[in-house]
DNA sequence: CTTTCGTGGATACGTTCGTATCACGAGGGA
DNA sequence: TCCCTCGTGATACGAACGTATCCACGAAAG
């Protein structure tokens, strides 16, 4: 029941090969009508399983190489070289390429999600409501090999995510729970009557975060944005 | 004197053409000799000259596709197509592509300086300090085709000067006079002393320009981040 | 009238991209 | 033993990329 020595597209004949892999289509022109008629970008799931093993393996390389050599170097041979295995092997545990940005951002989303819930969870028995707000507000700067990995993914895949539905879905998803949460710490701290806990936690979160991009550049040192973070936690805390 | 009939690289013979241009290399491999040996970036100038006529047409079309359709899409055809010339137009105006996009990047950082110097020069004589200081942080938001536009251009080219040098010293020749140019205006317009200027400046520039990259996402509203604004101006300079 | 020179259209070059296809080996029932 | 699936290496495909080269045309210069 195979379609062998008939052209899959106009059902021709073949030319038999005189060496090499037998050929599938009569003309360069049906090969060509063959790839056309297969490019319609299905939606990508909103969910994402949890990864192990190769596929894991595969994605911290998307996150090695946008962070160092930025996205648009992360072709699929490079990735595959990044992690140690063959362009195939990342073909065959990801649909697509694009299906793979998606999942890596969608993976570091959920890591950096749990890592901050970790780190707050441990601090949060033995510390008081300022110390758990710096905490928070620090992780959002690249303090360290891992932040600043994670920020410089984040920032290359928000550029790329304002003009992809998917990526930015990724970006949205989460809603703005960080906000909440820093306004609710400002509350629980015992911040003065006159401090707008919302306000001000809307334009810290923002602020660190540019002063973070700031920092990536090198365009500030580390102590100026920490003495502008302890400065306004100082303001909106007075001891 | 011309070396026709022989091999650039080998010297060898050429095979007559049967048809179109006669060739100019005895084989594919001597033709990729030459074009890696050809394959030198050398250093762009830091300073750019004023662009006019067709050169400035075809910056003006790389920032609209950067900010519709994303940096990644900014390839010579589709430039010269949206500038409305021909591909060779665009190389013989541009010494290459990434000449080209430090170009445009170059240009529309010029341009939003002078429209900002020129906002701030209308303003100086009529106003006082607190509209002042509202204009030149309003003119940092999304809020109209222009500026929304310009925003999406330049985070394109932030994610990509992270690992582009060229991009880079674009983004950092500029210092910070923003930062300052607030903290001054903040002084100016008459902040009580409990106020830290240069502190006040830095959170201010930082947060409002990352509400703005919330706003080309849609994650808040302009009111919101509108609101956020004019609560500090609010708390930094009580009437 | 001839000769340069600036400009640009048409097209070809080598390269690299994402993806598809084929071949084959290991493992596990039937 | 046969057959099937899973995993993977090798390689080919069409497309698009940045760039280079060949020519043609018009205006200015001699």
């Amino acid at each position: 029941m195979r379609d062998e020595m008939k052209c899959r597209v106009c059902r021709g004949p073949l030319r038999p090969p005189e060496r090499g892999r037998p050929p599938l289509y009569c003309s360069r022109a049906c090969q060509a009508r063959a790839y056309r008629s297969r490019k319609n970008p299905p939606l990508p799931a909103p969910t994402a399983p949890e990864l192990a093993g190769r596929p894991r393996q595969i994605v911290e390389a998307v996150w090695r190489i946008a962070a160092e050599r930025g996205l648009r170097m992360a072709t699929v041979r490079e990735i595959a070289a990044e992690a140690g295995v063959t362009p195939r092997v990342v073909q065959y545990h990801f649909p697509g390429k694009h299906q793979l940005l998606v999942t890596a951002l969608q993976t570091l989303h959920r890591d950096n999600d749990r890592r901050a819930r970790d780190r707050f969870a441990a601090l949060r028995d033995a510390s008081d409501p300022r110390v758990l707000l710096r905490a928070v507000l620090e992780e959002l700067l690249p303090l360290d090999d891992r932040r600043r990995t994670s920020l410089r993914v984040m920032a290359a895949y928000y550029a790329w995510s304002l003009t992809d539905p998917a990526l930015a879905a990724v970006f949205l998803h989460a809603g703005q729970p960080l906000e909440d949460l820093v306004a609710t710490l400002i509350t629980a701290a015992g911040a003065p009557p006159a401090i707008d806990p919302a306000a001000e936690a809307d334009l810290l979160v923002g602020g660190i975060s540019g002063l973070g991009l700031d920092l990536l550049h090198r365009r500030r040192t580390r102590a100026d944005v920490l003495r502008v973070l302890d400065h306004h936690l100082n303001r909106i805390l007075p001891r």
